[in-house]
DNA sequence: TTCGTGACTGACAAACATGTAGATAGTGCG
DNA sequence: CGCACTATCTACATGTTTGTCAGTCACGAA
């Protein structure tokens, strides 16, 4: 005796869009971040959240505009967090050291990193370009012209960038490999490789 | 009317286990590359290898035991990449550039330094080890020891590991980031890039 | 309070993935 | 040649995932 769908009284929780949107968002970046784009489930995404999977495909459409908005954000939060690491390391003394602490940080907080590479090898974005570095390069330029002493030449924007991407490229394996500066147990490890390349650094700025 | 199977005459081709199983890993490697580990699916590797795809699963018994096997021989072939690169370098005059360049062209060759990332983003190999930059440190320091003048005194173990770390992470981020090193277009970047950090290295050895 | 919008749901559909079963046909060896 | 072995095939079973659909219910506005 088949019936009409009996509709279980399920208290239901109600969001703003743009809440349930960025709960949606949230719960598909852990996942990004752990797994991948392709770990991305709308069945396990919506559990996360606490909502059923239609639920996610009413807000983004298709799992694959849910994908787009998802790299449009990270890569954004990503972007925001590399330029205040700059900046508060700006403002502070002007040590290399904080500079890489504060990258790496902006890196590893939140996997940033990771989803940044998974983003690369996916297709998603496949230039450095994403995180600015040039722009970097072009403050740290000037800085560098302002500091140079007189007798030395100003060498060429090209070493100065160079001498940004370095570290960039560095630590952005870092923040997949994590411990792999060191023996196996090490946790302090990363951050002397951070200080010994900060001193890298320093000394071929300040040799010109 | 239902009858029995007609049985097409496709003319098979049949090869031994061993050039069956190599070639299924080449085209399982070669979707690794492009797709990552989640992009590689059955039927997809046996229609590259020109098979149905229960003769991939005859082969390898399962998914799962062919990404081990993938895994294993992806993982070899890098390492052995590297340690040809290293010793190559090794062999002739002791540039430090040819060696960067040598171990470059191993990671974007056949894309082992993409598969690497992805297999260490997927949790298969999380530590650089697998890459045995230990190893590469320690034969280093041996030659650095052989090498130092009197007056100077010989620097700690840790700031050989992390001169040969450094470019090892960088160029590692370079095989997937590609040409990041320049603005788009410039091919030639990742080349004077590499010059650029070997000489940073070479000056940094010689300073002790 | 009524009422419309839209956030949310369960049930279903279609496509695709891995894996199984049994038959077929090259290949080497006696 | 005849036979065993096994690489290979077709067909099917089963689970997973994305996407659709029709309907329900919470909330703000009139």
């Amino acid at each position: 005796m088949p019936r009409k769908t009996v509709p279980k009284v399920v208290p239901r929780k109600r969001r703003s869009a743009l809440e349930a949107r960025a709960a949606i968002l949230d719960a598909a970046e852990r996942r990004l971040v752990e797994t991948g784009p392709a770990g991305i489930r709308l069945q396990e995404v919506a559990a996360d959240v606490g909502v059923s999977h239609p639920t996610v495909l009413h807000h983004f459409g298709s799992r694959e505009a849910l994908m787009e908005a998802l790299v449009a954000r990270a890569l954004d939060s990503l972007h925001a967090g590399l330029l205040a690491a700059v900046r508060d390391a700006a403002e502070g003394p002007h040590q290399v050291v904080t500079l890489l602490d504060s990258v790496s940080d902006a890196l590893v907080r939140g996997g940033h990193g990771r989803a940044f590479l998974w983003l690369a090898l996916s297709g998603h974005t496949d230039t450095v370009d994403e995180l600015r570095v040039r722009s970097v390069a072009e403050a740290v330029h000037a800085l560098r012209r302002t500091r140079r002493t007189g007798k030395k030449r100003m060498p060429p924007f090209e070493d100065t960038y160079f001498t940004v991407l370095l570290p960039a490229l560095a630590l952005l394996s870092m923040s997949v490999l994590g411990n792999a500066a060191g023996a196996p147990g090490d946790d302090d490890a990363p951050r002397r490789f951070r200080a010994w390349l900060a001193r890298l650094i320093h000394e071929h700025l300040e040799r010109d």
